[in-house]
RNA sequence: GCCCGGGUGGCGGAAUGGCAGACGCUGAGGACUUAAAAUCCUCCGGGGAUUUUUCCUCAUGUGGGUUCGACUCCCACCCCGGGCACCA
């Protein structure tokens, strides 16, 4: 049975018109397919469209039309355009994400998800972009606080409720699974990943707040006003810090809490300095959101007239605020321990905070765990003068018991102490957050849930599946969704009481869509299901995904935890849906990518117009290399054109001659040609029998020298560009082995026509198609295998051997293919050039390389 | 600041330790043509010697190193592009 090749190109947003941009992304993909196909794959290469999304709903607000008209159309051109450019997808297999056949499993999905708390609801600060109208995923806010969509836009905080899904439970997995992506995936898109789980293995401490004179109103904290988990119960005088150096904790000269911190308020309360840090606080929360780029804002903060604990050495820490900590992260609160950190260096200097050096870098000679040089006494002196902290590891210093370990060990006892004594307990936090799904518009997939005033929230029932955008939804752009406004849809009865009940009104993010649907293309028409977990297991892990870097994060992050969440609910065996990866580069103009608001798109329709869609593939393919920025250029596009034409002349020009003549096969081998098939099978049987001619010789071995070097380009690293400049260089050998009717047979002729033909089909399969026809082939190419390399006649009979002495060429001498070095090097000390530079010299060595080189070392 | 890429002719790029610049573009010259387009052929990194044949030499961001031999491997640095960024 043929092995199976999953080949796919992310699924395009149906917007506008398509350019070369878009064309080369899909040219990539289909040599691929193509190549694998006439490899004896069984190819599966689909495509479909992420059809849901905001700039449906804006353009239909603008041009009073409907989302789904705008989007139809628009995947009316898009087709026409990928069919004209003949990319060889499996158009039976076509999904669009805005189709209710599609978006019910989106639905299915979140109850399955609902079901095992994976899908939860809470109020939360959100980002809200006031263009947009609607939430963003902490994904979709860029530049440290702008929408990714409008980067002019500042991203609003605000309270809502918000459906989420819980990314943050598969973390470990999320960052773990990438080893085995490690060499399949480019380095950067794993290195992105990686730093965007970010994940910090530490510890968290807690720090008892001292009582001030006043018993009475010791700050008191509910556990509901500090997020869930993060806050001991029991502990409700505590503050508890989170840190990956526990080892430096004797250095701290303050605890720092978030301004947004729940405890500030009650800290500050009661205190002598009250309404002047209220006033400061109040200045804080503002300047936190509206300044122009928080990661370079100036430290700022205040005391807030109280002390902490350290629960390691007893000493009384006073407690700060501090804008440069954020709640999101940690406990949103740290210990500051200046002579060891940058910003809490820079904090203190800022503040007069003390800062006592408790690490030290290990002296040289300084052996094993034993105490540095330095003494106790000296660390204190030399501390308060120090002009940078010491961020690595090295020896504690000043730290009691631990004084003198290396860091590494001083962070494990210290935090072990900490647990067993129950002030700490070691702790693994993520910077990923769960994926917030709710948007508040209309062109999307609704949220399957019904609010009953009895019985609260209640899922959809799988059997009223699926929940149905409304027909003709009131689109304005503006306030709430629009979902919310239109009765028929809100006004539902509850699915468990039958009492007056309120539908969901937000829909999902359309990255949802787009994380799962390439196991819809496995089996695009289920109505049972979402798809058939036999056909995935066949299908799946894809063997190579194509597309843009852009999305090195979010949709595949996305998809990733998708496949985790399937493979829990027993629908995937696989740990990961993506074996490897390729991000092709842009195609840009004017050093910039292509897109339609800076205008200097090149589109696919008028490139086909005026060149034909094969000249406008095979320059995508030859310009660069496929993981390199391409910058457009017109002359060079001629240059492909041009070669086109002469590859068809030549074709045109002889085939009369050899359309009689046997020709390659044209059955489609079972099975994947292997290296051992190629060399077992008859590899002269195309070969006119009889001795061949010179002329003939160098053809045949031209042309076959070409298909090896193709082949391997083809297959190992996608060398596009330098697989076309061989066949380039077959084709001026063909020419210049003119007139071909003298001294070549028509057999001969044939077979390296028929390999150039054959060798351009993956890329230019509309000129290679009409190439083999006018060669005499009733089947079309679909029906051809990968042509057959005969080793034999690529073998070169003579080599030209550079002679080198100590290292540089000399000279150059002829001989047969596979000569002794003993042979090469009597005509390589004849050489009268390589002789004039050895005489009077020793030959001390001599280095052989086969057909390759010699190198002789005088002294 | 941290993490990824990348620096080779006028330009896009080739060369996975073995002749640096394949192939293409641009440019120059020639053939064909009444002419133009198209097409075909030749040349095209710098410097020097020789002058119509070739030889020498310098060149792959910079400086070191490993090696008989380095665009390629190692170390340090410079520049460009991208990602993350007060992440404790």
């Amino acid at each position: 049975k043929k092995p199976k090749y999953y080949v796919l190109e992310m699924l395009p947003y149906p917007s506008g018109t398509m350019h070369m941009g878009h064309m080369r992304n899909y040219t990539i993909g289909d040599v691929v397919a193509r190549v694998k196909r006439m490899r004896g794959f069984n190819v599966l290469h689909p495509m479909g469209w992420d059809a849901f999304g905001l700039p449906a709903e804006n353009a239909a607000i603008k041009n009073r039309t409907h989302p789904r008209t705008w989007t139809n159309n628009n995947i009316g051109e898009f087709q026409r355009t990928l069919r004209r450019f003949g990319f060889s997808f499996d158009w039976r297999r076509e999904i669009s994400t805005c189709e209710p056949e599609y978006y019910r499993w989106n639905q299915w999905f979140f109850l399955r998800m609902l079901e095992r708390g994976i899908a939860y609801k809470k109020k939360s600060r959100v980002n809200w972009c006031p263009k947009c109208c609607t939430v963003l995923a902490n994904e979709q806010v860029v530049n440290g606080g702008f929408c990714w969509r409008h980067e002019d836009t500042r991203v609003e905080a605000r309270e809502i409720e918000q459906w989420f899904l819980k990314t943050t439970a598969y973390s470990e997995q999320l960052l773990e699974d990438l080893k085995q992506l490690e060499g399949s995936w480019p380095d950067r898109v794993i290195a992105m990943q990686r730093n965007w789980i970010g994940r910090s293995i530490g510890a968290k401490v807690w720090f008892e707040v001292e009582s001030e004179q006043s018993t009475a109103d010791s700050p008191q904290l509910k556990s509901e006003e500090k997020n869930a988990g993060r806050q001991d119960a029991g502990a409700t005088s505590k503050i508890e810090i989170f840190t990956t150096r526990i080892d430096t904790i004797y250095g701290a000269s303050a605890i720092v809490l978030a301004p947004t911190h729940p405890l500030v308020a009650l800290l500050i309360a009661g205190t002598p300095e009250q309404a002047k840090n209220e006033k400061k606080l109040a200045e804080m929360k503002v300047s936190s959101v509206k300044t122009e780029d928080i990661a370079t804002a100036e430290k700022d903060g205040f005391f807030t007239g109280r002390y902490a604990v350290n629960p390691f050495n007893g000493e009384k820490v006073p407690i700060w605020v501090g804008n440069f900590v954020l709640l999101e992260y940690g406990t949103g609160a740290i210990m500051a321990v200046p002579a060891h950190d940058e910003r809490d260096f820079e904090f203190a200097s800022k503040f007069g905070l003390p800062i006592p050096t408790v690490v030290t870098p290990g002296e040289i000679g300084n052996k094993g765990d034993q105490r540095p040089a330095i003494s106790d006494q000296e660390a204190k002196k030399e501390s308060q003068k120090a002009a940078a902290p010491f961020t690595d590891y090295g020896y504690s210093v000043n730290s009691g018991k631990y004084s003198g370990l290396k860091s590494e060990d001083a962070i494990e006892r210290m935090a072990s102490d900490a647990e067993a004594q129950g002030f700490g307990k070691k702790e693994t936090i993520f910077r990923l957050r769960d994926w917030g799904i709710s948007r508040q518009r209309y062109w999307g997939t609704p949220i399957p849930v019904i609010y009953c005033e009895k019985d609260g929230m209640v899922p959809v029932p799988d059997k009223d599946l699926p929940v149905l955008l409304p027909a003709n939804p009131k689109l304005t752009g503006e306030g709430e969704s629009p979902l919310a406004t239109d009765p028929e849809f809100v006004n539902v009865k509850c699915p468990k009481c039958g009492g007056p009940a309120r539908r969901e009104s937000d829909t999902m993010d359309t990255f949802v869509d787009s994380s799962w649907y390439f196991y819809r293309y496995g089996d695009p028409h289920n109505d049972k299901a979402p798809f058939d977990p036999a056909k995935a297991a066949y299908w799946f892990p894809i063997d190579q995904y194509i597309g843009g870097i852009t999305h090195a994060i979010l949709h595949l992050l996305y998809s990733r935890f998708w496949c985790k969440v399937m493979r829990d609910l027993g629908l995937v065996k696989h740990d990961e849906p993506i074996a490897r990866l390729f991000t092709q580069g842009m195609v840009q103009k004017g050093g910039v990518a292509m897109s339609k608001s800076r205008g200097n798109v090149v589109g696919a329709e008028e490139m086909a117009e005026k060149y034909g869609a094969d000249t406008g593939r095979i320059y995508t393919l030859f310009a660069a290399p496929p993981e390199k920025d391409l910058e457009w250029s017109e002359e060079s596009i001629d240059g492909a054109w041009r070669f086109l034409n002469r590859v068809y002349r030549v074709v045109e020009k002889h085939a009369d001659r050899v359309r009689a003549e046997k020709g390659y096969t044209t059955e489609l081998a079972e099975g994947p040609q292997s290296a051992q098939r190629r060399e077992t099978q008859d590899p002269g049987a195309r070969t006119a029998p009889g001795a061949p001619t010179e002329k003939e010789r160098e053809l045949l071995r031209k042309a076959h020298q070409s298909l090896q070097r193709v082949t391997q380009d083809f297959e190992g690293r996608w060398h596009f560009n330098s697989a076309i400049a061989q066949i380039m260089e077959l084709v001026n050998a063909i020419y210049a082995a003119e007139p071909l009717d003298e001294g070549v047979r028509p057999a001969v002729q044939k077979e390296v026509l028929e390999l150039v033909t054959l060798m351009l089909a993956p890329m230019t399969p509309h000129l290679a198609e009409e190439l083999w026809e006018m060669l005499g082939h009733k089947d079309g190419l679909w029906t051809v295998a990968w042509p057959a390399i005969n080793e034999e006649l690529a073998k070169e009979d003579e080599v030209e051997i550079p002679v080198q002495v100590n290292g540089r060429v000399r000279g150059r001498v002829t001989v047969p293919a596979g000569s002794s070095q003993d042979e090469v090097m009597k005509k390589a000390t004849a050489d009268p050039g390589v002789a004039a530079h050895l005489a009077g010299k020793t030959i001390r060595k001599v280095i052989f390389v086969a057909d390759k080189m010699l190198n002789i070392v005088v002294g």
